[in-house]
DNA sequence: AGCACGCCGACT
DNA sequence: GTCGGCGTGCTC
């Protein structure tokens, strides 16, 4: 028998199934799925087993050496799922796969080298005695480091020394020691009985199983009983108990108790939303929904109900949310609902957890999956729904190869189980709103908060005039007012800096010169807490000159606004206020996200301040004032969704404002009070602000009226950059059809990155069925030139960020 | 991706 | 003459 593997050698040339011969005795247990070793040239590698066949066309065979798995890690669905990706990302195969498991079943690589059988330790050259005299194996970095590698491979050469390669597993089963006892009871008192008066501490065990005949931790029964491990050891020798390693995984949230909640009831609104969704669970239909709800509506509990209908059925549900808003507050809604049949996936677990995570799933132990983007290829096998909240966010879409986007596979692994797909958000993502628009996608829409609860009012405070009028501080005077009219009423208020676009860099106050990173075009961002400037690119780390390189002036500090910064000056206006700060410094340790949420909502503090991180998922009653430092920090950002992104951020942050009894209020503080995202973001009104949008992008040719791919291409030599894009270009222009723009070559907006010009060009098609080979073609050409010079050509298709 | 094979310059 | 540089091509 013949299985086809894909080998783990991201390559041009090793991007397809290699076919091996699977041994007699594994003939029976290697399935599609599978993850083997397999030796590949010299090598011994990973691999995916991707289908059994009776014969091959190739003559030189070799076979398996052994599976690494009991039961396939990829099922049949994933597997196909996987050919999908690898098609719509323009990805290797391997990286498709691999990005659909967790990071622990991707293969480590040991290199070793060990003497020869025939090799006797005399026969070595002195130098190499050594290594050799106490252990069996050298490890191939100690070889290297002791600068023996050239001799060592002479001797490799005459036959004393192997080149071995290991393949390991990345993390191991976490197990525990239990014992339990091979007899009954009768026979253990008579055991007891027939012990010595020495041995009384065997004595205590033996009684402890007489009382609970069954299997118990190791280290439990030792704390416990108070005795030692050779007590225990003693009686496992005399055939009394049995030790036995007990898998157990490790449960992030084991010591934690989520109070059962019950299905609330359902608002008009949200049972008129809730009705198609359920009636396309009881067809078994296929239908892609789009759950439009302003902030506070009660998306959360139409999807909770969903999700129980499906559970009702028997079957499975995908619950997606952004990992920034994968708070515990969430889980707690999750667990709360469904106990122990949830699994939770997110960046903030070990990786051994996570894999735990996935082992509940594989297993059917559980049947709800709650996670960030990579939980949408939780290996279920009966799907009934998968859930994407906040479909808007850009964090569903991978950066790196494969480049796909959650809700894209979402929609292929639900049109394959025949279930419903929810997108949910109060700012659907433009091409969203236009397929529902369209009817492509079934809108639903919750128009009114729970509660009868009015949006919260905003006010759009002009910074420009604060700066005439005198006030130069960053808090308007309005702003500032309502802060300290909050303080008195002892209600609480977030405040929201939006840093991205507006990192502190350095300039100098005379000349304006700013300090850029000397290898990627872009400024340094300070970093205070070691008075050093990094680039974000290159890790490139400096210290901030005394005097301007430029004009030498002392007159040089670091601009832009901080959430430290915030912290300071309102530790000046309102001292008596206390203050909560979140940003990747305050809760880069595990767990501090909750322990400060936590406070904030135990009334310890009065004002959250925060970055992104805290304008989703926020649902504290006392919140009734939010105010926005600075809305159009992210404005101005060369990227054609700028004020999608703005005006969605914006109405995100405004919805944490009075979702309770008590009113809220927003204060948006801006340089450019008249931009039209701003002044809709103030009004709160999608539908105006998409109408807006669409008429801005209809003319640029922009999506959701083309598709549109990008093509980066990077080297050292700027003239190599500019000509292949150049020929890339012409290339496509002569393939495409005349209805889709080639644009190009141009800069990246990141010219320069470690050293390495970018040049890019950008495709807007609305059809072009072909587009994925002819793409594939250019990969192709240029992805070989990458191992001889340098040459990097990376294409994303329906790229977020055109960097 | 690794690694071997192979073909040309600068050294014992 | 050989050691070692990295261009080329293969891995079931």
């Amino acid at each position: 028998m013949i299985a086809k593997v894909i080998v783990d050698v991201p390559a041009k040339q090793t991007d397809r199934a290699f076919d091996y011969l699977i041994p007699e005795r594994l003939i029976e247990v290697i399935q599609p799925g599978m993850r083997v070793i397999v030796p590949f040239g010299p090598r011994t590698i990973q691999g995916f087993v991707i289908s059994i066949e009776e014969e091959s066309s190739f003559d030189k065979l070799r076979e398996i050496v052994e599976p690494m798995d009991l039961y396939p890690v990829l099922n049949p669905e994933l597997l196909k799922l996987g050919d999908w990706l690898t098609d719509k990302t323009l990805s290797y195969k391997i990286s498709a796969y691999q990005v659909m498991l967790p990071a622990a079943l991707k293969a480590k690589y040991i290199k070793k080298l060990k003497m020869s059988k025939q090799c006797q330790i005399n026969d070595l050259p002195l130098d190499i005695q050594d290594l050799f005299i106490n252990q069996q194996e050298v490890s191939w970095e100690q070889a290297v480091n002791e600068g023996l590698l050239s001799l060592l491979q002479k001797e490799a050469t005459k036959g004393n020394i192997e080149v071995i390669y290991e393949v390991k597993e990345r993390v191991k089963k976490k197990k525990l020691k239990h014992v339990y006892p091979l007899l009954n009871n009768e026979e253990l008192m008579g055991i007891r009985d027939a012990l010595t008066s020495q041995a009384a501490k065997q004595k205590v065990v033996i009684e402890y199983f007489i009382d609970k005949n069954e299997s118990v931790e190791l280290r439990e029964l030792l704390s416990i009983l108070n005795v030692s491990s050779a007590t225990v050891k003693g009686l496992v020798q005399k055939g009394v108990l049995v030790e036995k390693d007990m898998e157990v995984y490790r449960d992030p949230y084991l010591d934690r108790i989520f109070e059962k909640t019950q299905a609330l009831r359902l608002t008009d609104e949200q049972f008129a939303a809730i009705t198609p969704v359920i009636n396309s669970i009881e067809e078994e239909k296929h239908n892609v929904f789009l759950l439009y709800g302003v902030t506070g509506s009660g998306k959360t509990e139409v999807y909770l109900q969903s999700i129980q209908r499906i559970l009702e059925k028997g079957k499975e549900a995908i619950f997606l949310i952004p990992e920034i808003s994968l708070t515990p507050q969430m889980v707690k809604r999750f667990k709360g609902r469904f106990g122990n049949e949830v699994a939770v996936l997110h960046s903030g677990l070990s990786i051994g957890e996570k894999y735990d995570e996935w082992r509940k799933i594989q297993r059917k132990e559980v049947k709800v999956v709650v996670g960030a983007r990579s939980a949408i290829f939780a290996p279920f096998e009966n799907l009934g729904i998968i859930i994407i909240d906040e479909e808007h966010e850009t964090s569903y879409k991978q950066e790196e190869n494969p480049r796909y986007h959650a809700r894209d596979v979402a929609i292929e692994r639900a049109r394959f189980h025949q279930c419903p797909v929810i997108l949910g958000s109060a700012t659907p993502a433009l091409e969203t709103f236009a397929r529902a628009q369209k009817g492509v996608y079934i809108k639903l829409t919750l128009s009114k908060r729970m509660n009868n609860q009015s949006l919260p009012t905003v006010q759009i405070v002009d910074m420009r005039e604060e700066l005439r009028e005198g006030n130069r501080s960053m808090f308007s005077r309005k702003l500032l007012e309502k802060l300290q009219d909050r303080l008195e009423k002892k209600q609480q208020t977030v405040l929201f800096l939006n840093k991205r676009g507006h990192s502190s860099f350095v300039m100098c106050r005379d000349c304006g010169y700013v300090v850029n990173c000397p290898q990627c075009d872009i400024s340094l961002t300070y970093h205070r807490y070691n008075e050093q400037m990094k680039c974000h690119y290159c890790g490139y780390e400096t210290h901030v000159p005394t005097h301007c390189p430029e004009c030498n002036s002392e007159h040089i500090r670091y601009f832009g606004t901080g959430t430290q910064k915030v912290e300071e000056e309102l530790g000046k206006v309102l001292p008596e206020a206390r203050v909560i700060r979140m940003d990747v410094d305050t809760t880069s340790r595990k767990g501090s996200h909750e322990r400060l949420l936590n406070d904030f909502q135990e009334g310890k503090a009065d004002i959250l301040l925060g970055t992104q991180m805290i304008a989703k998922g926020l649902d504290f009653p006392n919140i009734t004032l939010v105010g926005v430092l600075s809305a159009d920090t992210m404005l101005h950002l060369p990227d054609f969704r700028s004020s999608e992104k703005t005006f969605q951020l914006l109405t995100q942050v405004s919805g944490r404002a009075g979702r309770h009894e008590l009113e809220g209020e927003v204060i948006i503080q801006t340089y450019t009070p008249e931009h039209y995202s701003i002044v809709l973001a103030g009004t709160q009104n999608y539908d105006h602000f998409y109408e807006q949008e669409m008429m801005i992008r209809k003319p640029h040719q922009y999506p959701p009226f083309y598709y549109i791919s990008l093509i980066t291409v990077s080297h050292e030599n700027l003239m190599k950059v500019v000509s292949v894009t150049e020929k890339i270009t012409h290339f496509l222009q002569a393939r495409l059809s005349k209805e889709s723009i080639v644009l190009g070559p141009v800069a990246s907006p990141i010219p320069r990155i470690n050293n390495r010009y970018r040049y890019q060009c950008l495709i807007k098609y609305k059809r072009e069925p072909e587009l994925g080979k002819t793409l594939k073609t250019v990969l192709d050409q240029y992805q070989q030139e990458a191992v001889s010079n340098g040459l990097q050509v990376s294409i994303d298709v329906n790229p977020y960020i055109l960097m």
